[in-house]
DNA sequence: GTTGATTTGTCCGTATGTATA
DNA sequence: GTATACATACGGACAAATCAA
């Protein structure tokens, strides 16, 4: 039986082959495949399964473990590692940290890099002021029990919020940076959500495999008198994290 | 002069080099850095600026032509290729054709098939219903300019909308569907987006190629009473289309 | 219309990394 | 550990198409 024709890993895709392992493993734990008992077939029987050597299989699962998706016990067997889907509510009065309050004790977000620069006509169009106005754009990673949930690139008019990046470093929240420069309440506007693959910045920053897959929420809030306050392109790792929309 | 530090490509970490770059120069595209003319800078000056063989450039540039993200065109230049996707509006009154009716001239739904069945728990519960009540589960395949672009799965009460199969498939709206079982309107209560590959089934009926992402959405709609009337989960080509949420 | 500069397309060879046996 | 096969990456040379002086 050609049992391999559709489990066959495909070679000079770019992809080495420990890392398609490891996502058709991690593909197959979303799926319920080990529901039963939470435990991997040995080593062997994947390789064979996979048509592969076992020591592919083996970096495969080490890579794994490394991303905390399964655990191996010498002796005993490799095991899956647990982890909820996180829902993200999309709404007027959207927020992260308060979306994922009952979902997760420990939620934070980080400061990866910002810099001031000149807008480009996306960002000028959503922001709606004129091309190569000065912004402040902010590369941000927000974690949720010491997972990385979502990563993000914002823009603000650098006028209006030239020390957005200090206030956001040490709040670690897009609310309280807003409110330290006098935007006391904000609404979501318009969110764009589309989906792809992620790029190699994006997979290092949340720790994904290659191949993984982003949910891209774009999307704009306003101030109370409609003036825009951020524009931002959210990246969240697909295979954590559902976006929900209600009314 | 250590100008690559920033833009160096790393190696060894199983994702090809060529791969990179070809990530790289799609989220230049998509944060705007070539839309002056549309224009990608030669493969000389790419392999300088990452740093590079020209060649591996040139695989990137590939790669992403058999994408459709880019057009080569010798002695000319490389050309960014924009794609239309359409954009399906989710709202309190979510509805197919009309969300694309400015985008498509021609849009329409395809009974592909209908089963009268018993409710699972997760269908129960969303039409609060009990489990194991009778329902009808439509299969159908939405098109707009002859292009698919999602594939739903559909679940109704047996009981209030025996004839919804017949009805779907000879006006191919679910609107006209659900009017004709006394349904004049229905909104929608809640939509839960998230995103994984295609199953093969989907890749078949949507015309994808192995691999493909889609957009999913798990959807109720409710009548003007507050009664569940459709239980659906949509399969949205996400090359296709993305997801606008407006309030 | 010709020439030269620019840019993509193709071919060669070599070195190294990855996966298998 | 060794041998083999293939994919990846680099370097150079030249052909083919385009465009402007």
């Amino acid at each position: 039986m050609p049992a391999n024709t559709a489990n066959a890993m495909e070679r000079k895709t770019g992809i080495a082959l420990w890392r398609q392992v490891a996502d058709r493993i991690r593909q197959g734990i979303g799926s319920g495949e080990f529901d039963g008992d939470g435990r991997l077939p040995p080593e062997t029987a994947l390789a064979e399964r996979f048509g592969i050597n076992r020591h592919t299989v083996r970096s495969a699962i080490a890579a794994l473990v490394q991303e905390g998706v399964l655990r191996a016990e010498q002796g005993r067997g490799t095991f899956i590692q647990r982890r909820r889907r996180f829902t993200y509510p999309i709404s007027a009065r959207t927020r992260f940290s308060e979306g994922l309050r009952d979902q997760a004790r420990d939620r934070r977000g980080h400061l990866l890099a910002h810099a001031r620069e000149t807008a480009s006509p996306r960002v000028a169009e959503a922001l709606g002021i004129p091309e190569d106005d000065p912004v402040i754009r902010l590369e941000t990673l927000s974690e949720a029990d010491g997972r990385p949930v979502s990563r993000a690139t914002s823009w603000f008019q650098a006028e209006r919020f030239s020390g957005i990046a200090d206030a956001f470093a040490s709040s670690g929240s897009i609310t309280v940076a807003l409110r330290d420069h006098g935007v006391a309440d904000y609404l979501r506007k318009s969110t764009i959500v589309s989906a792809r693959h992620a790029e190699s910045a994006d997979l290092a920053d949340l720790k994904l495999a290659p191949g993984a897959i982003v949910l891209v929420a774009v999307a704009l809030n306003v101030d109370p008198d409609g003036r825009p306050v951020q524009f931002s392109e959210t990246r969240f790792a697909a295979d954590r994290v559902e976006l929900s929309v209600s009314e």
